[in-house]
DNA sequence: TGCAGTCCAACGTACAAAAAG
DNA sequence: TCTTTTTGTACGTTGGACTGC
């Protein structure tokens, strides 16, 4: 949380401003799972997202997992993740995970 | 934390602004923590010691816990407690923080 | 001032339920 | 059907931020 405390004196008024900015780490809710959109729960392995894709995507780090996709075609590697559709394909799933910055030291 | 604290005095106007800044050197010591090696921020329980090691020993101590080393044969009560493995057996953690002469009155 | 106590976001483990095979 | 694997929730733990003396 950023912090700053100004205080302007003039002839006979003093006046003190505090401001308390709403910084990053900050309690905001109903921020949706960058991965899903499902609702997140804070943030985990450095991103907002929902428990279902923050158990995954620690289940496949800690295991050293590789999925493939079974799409054909064009529609290798892009099956849609969101909340009714995310356990369909692992490794799009896993795919969204790290392009929106999932990481293992939480960033 | 490093603070700076400024007052610029006009003919009228005395503005004072306070900074809190986040800076390299401050709790950084060069002394590591006894027990895991990690850096330390001073002197906790009565040795120089980690954020992490500090606030294991006090709640190990605040709630009398009893820890089982799992490890068998010769290997047991023998692991390697550094900044990476120190959460893998709280047996040895808190055996390393008594050896390193962690006490609850600091001294 | 430095350090102990408190708070809590983020973590890991455990497990019942669901899905896969 | 049975067995194995995966999912996502529950809950206790970790450690950095903050407060107070
Ligand atoms: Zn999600
Ligand atoms: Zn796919
Ligand atoms: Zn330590
Ligand atoms: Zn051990």
């Amino acid at each position: 949380m950023n912090l700053f405390h100004f205080i302007i004196i003039s002839n006979t008024i003093a006046v003190s401003v505090l401001f308390l900015g709403l910084a990053e780490g900050d309690r905001l809710l109903d921020i949706p799972c960058k991965v899903c959109g499902d609702r997140s729960s804070g943030k985990h392995y450095g991103i907002y997202s929902c428990d279902g894709c923050s158990g995954f995507f620690k289940r496949s780090i800690h295991r050293s997992r590789v999925y493939t996709c079974k799409a054909a075609g064009d529609l290798k590697g892009r099956c849609p993740i969101d909340k009714t559709h995310r356990n369909q394909c692992r490794a799009c799933r896993l795919k969204k995970c790290f392009e929106a910055a999932m990481n293992k030291d939480g960033k």
